[in-house]
DNA sequence: TATACACATTAACGTAACGTCAATGTCAAT
DNA sequence: ATTGACATTGACGTTACGTTAATGTGTATA
């Protein structure tokens, strides 16, 4: 039987490419070529084909293939204990990238861990410091200086958790607030949630909760400007519509 | 500080080429090029290069490095991590193969082994057949019908190592006759060096011994043509030789 | 019979990370 | 002026093909 370039290349699952390189290094020539220049092989070159398709497999490359097909009484054993030794070789490098890449992903990332805490650090101080300056006086005539030395406290104490959480529960409030106010309705459900997240949010914040402070604070975000513009960003409103909610929550308690 | 090619590819234990080739891709240029068309680097590049060199430890191809070093804020930890799980797929990939191999040469061994040993049976019963059509009339007259079957039966029980002791001592019996005949005296400590081996050999082929059959065995390599030439190849009058080594010896016995 | 389409060919470039020339220019010391 | 160390660019080689281009062949169909 003979087979076209082609044939051989699906029989066993190669591209043609691969049969003219074999041709060309000389490690598979076809049984003959026919009048138009194809290639054109046999049984025995499929039978070659398998074997060095089966070494492949193994790993080697192609000219220890050559060598280990085309030479008679070539020590094949000796070929593959050799191979296996090369191999062994190679999974101890292996192994000893992966024992270094291992090390390196540990140390980065308790570097890493420990510049965030310290970033962490600095921007909780850093928080507080611009509180003061912008909010202390208010913020002290309105709940003493025993209220915010304690509220520093507690935060400078926050735990990164503590943090990410306050975070999330601030973004809650932005987002339900956000939904609330398309209602146009602060009695309604969106806007009482939106009064029950800021009254958490508040607890977390400064340890303690009451809904006179809770009430007298949502007025001041309306009264001052910097609070304001923080909730007006958006949507123009915002802060008026949380001042409305929430005093309407705090009458319910 | 500024540095050459030359002392940079020093201190950091690559070569030139290797320097020119990251400036061709672009992964560290040279901090300035003097009047002459001379790379010049200064402490930056040679910081750049150590990292360099570091993930080309970790086995990272270049383009990951450029990537890795030269985008800010890159996330390093999350291209370690996916290095990491190549490395292992590696790995498996690799003892998969060494596997492969270690099967493979069991199995090539076993079959060899097994090819060998037919072999050896083959042969064994070739030999003993040959024997049987060239010298069983005369061994048969000599011996006895008994003696040829047990003799046979001893040889096809014949481990290879046996095998090949046999052979051997085959192999120094020629070689010592060899040395011996150069002598030119049978009665000599070569000669009866000989003789001694050959009835080593004896015993061994036939599980008996009789200095009689001894000394018979050799005046029958010298009266039969068939096996004077196999001792008389090399050097003719051999046979001769050895029949005489092997008389006086018997005589001492 | 012209055409369309599958299949064939050779030739060439591209890949990754340099090693290794070759041809040629520069610098410092003798 | 010469020598020797050092610099430059340019180009090929390495492995096992993939991919593309330009072109020829075989066969079925309109």
């Amino acid at each position: 039987m003979e087979y076209t370039i082609k044939a051989i290349s699906q029989l066993a699952g190669v591209s043609t490419r691969t049969l003219r390189y074999y041709d060309e290094i000389g490690i598979l020539k076809p049984a003959r070529i026919n009048s138009s220049g194809y290639r054109i092989y046999g049984e025995k070159e499929i039978d070659i084909l398998q074997q060095i398709l089966f070494y492949r497999e193994l790993d080697f490359n192609l000219d220890s293939i050559k060598e280990i097909i085309q030479s008679p009484n070539f020590d094949e054993i000796n070929a593959l204990k050799q191979h296996y030794n090369e191999l062994l070789a190679k999974r101890q490098r292996i192994d000893t990238l992966i024992y270094n890449v291992e090390k390196t992903i540990f140390n980065k990332e308790r570097r890493l861990k420990m510049r965030d805490e310290e970033k962490f650090q600095g921007f909780k101080k850093k928080l507080i410091e611009d509180n003061e300056k912008k909010y202390g006086e208010e913020v002290r005539e309105e709940y003493g200086e025993e209220a915010v030395k304690r509220s520093n406290e507690q935060f400078m104490n926050m735990t990164k958790q503590q943090y990410n959480e306050l975070n999330e529960l601030g973004n809650k409030v932005l987002e339900t607030l956000k939904e609330a106010y398309k209602t146009g309705n602060p009695a309604g459900e969106l806007g009482q949630k939106t009064a029950d997240l800021h009254r958490k949010w508040i607890t977390l914040c400064w340890g303690d909760y009451s809904p006179e402070a809770h009430a007298n604070l949502t007025q001041m975000y309306v009264d001052d400007e910097r609070f304001r513009s923080y909730y007006d960003k958006e949507q123009p409103g915002s802060a008026e519509f949380l001042r409305d909610a929430v005093k309407i929550y705090t009458e319910k308690i």
